[in-house]
RNA sequence: UCCUCCAUAGCUCAGUUGGUUAGAGCGGUUGACUGUUAAUCAAUAGGUCCCUGGUUCGAGUCCAGGUGGGGGAGCCA
């Protein structure tokens, strides 16, 4: 290989500040050029952030010239340059390039910086990834992840890792997937939880933070078949402090991406209301009274459940006709003629968004009666579904702690209400904004007798929970925990329209590539 | 497993009651333009209309079956 030039330190387009006026050498990926005569704009970006490198026919030799005018989209290079402060410019600076040198001329890149389908681009994740939004997104993941270590371990919990491969089914409920393990059969594990008690007996307050399995056949923008989940444990705590410490853990999380991550939430168009919102006490309202709010039967801050889903049909209705009126003018100006091409091109783009538009517009059309329909015939004692926690969140501008619920929807593990022996001290905490569950979590029920009844009643096998039941034997105390959904909340946080955005690499029915 | 929508150029999509040679934008290529932000403008190449069968003088369009995908239900975080 030719001796290549190159500064032995390497600079980062994060740290463009500390450079301002001063040459430096940037090494990344042109991610978006556009032209002008003797004049190229080469968008850089270095996985630290993104840059515009002004290469200036005057500046430059004609080889350097020649170099800016090769790139393809996604090829390498090294750019040489000064940094010159530009309000214009999304990270506020740009650079002044002197020198450039191209490291590889990439192929045909398949991803554009135009619209492209889901499947299209999670076929092509490997590469997906290196697109602003998704960047945005890695980088909140990673941090979330960070500050979860954070908000634990400065309240002194130990981190326990929960093992993979089970021998049962934790819960007896969602499907799992089998492996052979030495000609035995045993499960990816779908919880960490029953282990995390085992640990929390041990070592007081712990959390596990690890990948979970189910097999599950969903097919919804809310489901993974592998996901990682949080779940710290916690002895001597009771329900209402499982339900402040998820409440001030939730809190913690988006405080900090909201004071750390500006330009992140920029390029993901967040609206910030969450953030302004967050420091509000979360409500906190009983399985019954959340089915009195579902059914329209109690309001919410002079707001009705059922209204509200009513008003938003009608809104969606009223938009489909007005984008089907602005389709036909233009349609109508586009068949008068007289109209220059370009002008022409810019209506039928436009045409074609409004007819994209009015397709999801249509998708709601059909789900929202659906939806109300589900919310007015709600049976009580049944499971809030999907559709019923977007109804209910859609009352509040915080997340919401739904508490004590029927016995027989929830999990066998869970604490019986001693008022009310039909109810168990489970708790979900919802948020608001459509998205959702994000964490489900209990007092544990700590009575041997009641525990081993419950795993009678759910015709769970006896004998794969007896070391189970060995921590209700030896010293069995009040204790308390909750999983957290990692990719729900990154979901929620980051605005992503599809769960399968907030993991590098999602795995889900019908994906195991790439 | 059920309900529902969909499959046309590399990508995103139009394509009328079945009718001659299937269109646009983006992306690619070539050219113009010295401040562009998904730049713009001009030219150009690019097609097994998902598969199989059927109806018809004639199917991208209609019918049946299949395959693949989106959304939702169930289940859940």
């Amino acid at each position: 290989m030719e001796e290549v030039k190159t500064q032995k330190t390497l600079n980062y387009i994060s740290d463009l500040e500390k450079y301002e006026g001063q040459s430096i050498s940037l090494k990344g990926w042109m991610s978006n050029k556009r032209s002008s005569k003797g004049l190229f704009f080469i968008e850089l970006r270095d996985g630290t952030g993104f840059c515009q490198c002004v290469v200036d026919s005057k500046n430059v030799s004609p080889e350097v010239f020649e170099n800016a005018n090769q790139l393809s989209l996604a090829s390498s290079l090294e750019v040489i340059g000064t940094v010159i402060k530009d309000e214009r410019q999304v990270g506020g600076y740009e650079i002044g390039v002197t020198d450039l040198q191209v490291i590889q001329i990439a192929e045909e890149y398949p991803i554009s910086n135009k619209a492209h389908g889901v499947d299209f681009l999670l076929e092509k994740r490997h590469l997906w990834l290196r697109s602003k939004r998704q960047w945005a997104i890695m980088r909140i993941r990673s941090r979330v992840k960070f500050t979860i270590h954070q908000f634990f371990q400065e309240r002194g919990f130990i981190q326990t890792d929960a093992p993979i491969f089970t021998g049962a089914a934790c819960e007896g409920t969602t499907t799992l997937f089998e492996t052979d393990y030495y000609g035995d059969p045993a499960y990816l594990s779908q919880s960490g939880q029953l282990y995390a008690e085992a640990t929390a007996m041990a070592l007081g307050k712990v959390y596990t933070f690890g990948p979970t399995f189910r097999a599950e056949k969903s097919k919804t923008r809310r489901h993974l078949s592998e996901f990682w989940m949080i779940e710290p444990e916690m002895a001597y705590y009771d329900l209402d402090m499982n339900m402040s410490l998820i409440e001030e853990f939730i809190r913690y999380i988006v405080s900090d991406i909201h004071e750390n991550y500006q330009a992140e939430l920029t390029i993901l168009e967040r609206d910030l209301k969450l953030f302004e919102n967050i420091h509000k006490p979360f409500p906190r309202i009983s399985y019954d009274e959340a089915i009195q709010i579902l059914k329209g039967e109690k309001d919410v801050n002079g707001q009705n459940a059922i209204d509200t889903l009513k008003n938003d049909l009608v809104e969606v209705k009223a938009r489909i006709k007005e984008c089907q009126a602005d389709i036909a003018e233009r349609e109508a100006a586009i068949a008068a003629g007289g109209m220059k091409k370009g002008k022409i091109n810019f209506n039928k783009n436009k045409i074609d968004t409004l007819k994209n538009e009015i397709k999801t517009l249509e998708e709601k059309e059909r789900n929202i009666p659906q939806w109300l329909e589900s919310a007015k015939n709600f049976v009580h004692g049944n499971d809030l579904g999907g559709s019923d926690e977007t109804v209910i969140t859609r009352l509040f501008d915080t997340p919401v702690m739904v508490y004590n619920w029927p016995k027989d929807i929830k999990a066998f593990y869970m604490k019986r209400d001693e008022e009310n022996p039909d109810y168990v001290k489970g708790v979900d905490c919802l948020a608001p904004e459509g998205f959702g569950e994000i964490v489900g979590g209990a007092e544990r029920e700590d009575n041997l007798e009641l525990l081993i009844e419950r795993i009678k009643h759910h015709e769970l096998p006896m004998e794969a929970f007896e070391w189970y039941l060995d921590l209700r034997r030896f010293g069995s105390v009040p204790h308390a925990g909750f999983g957290l959904g990692f990719e729900r909340l990154i979901m929620w946080l980051t605005n992503a329209a599809h769960i399968r955005e907030t993991i590098p690499f999602p795995r889900y029915y019908g994906r195991l590539f790439p």
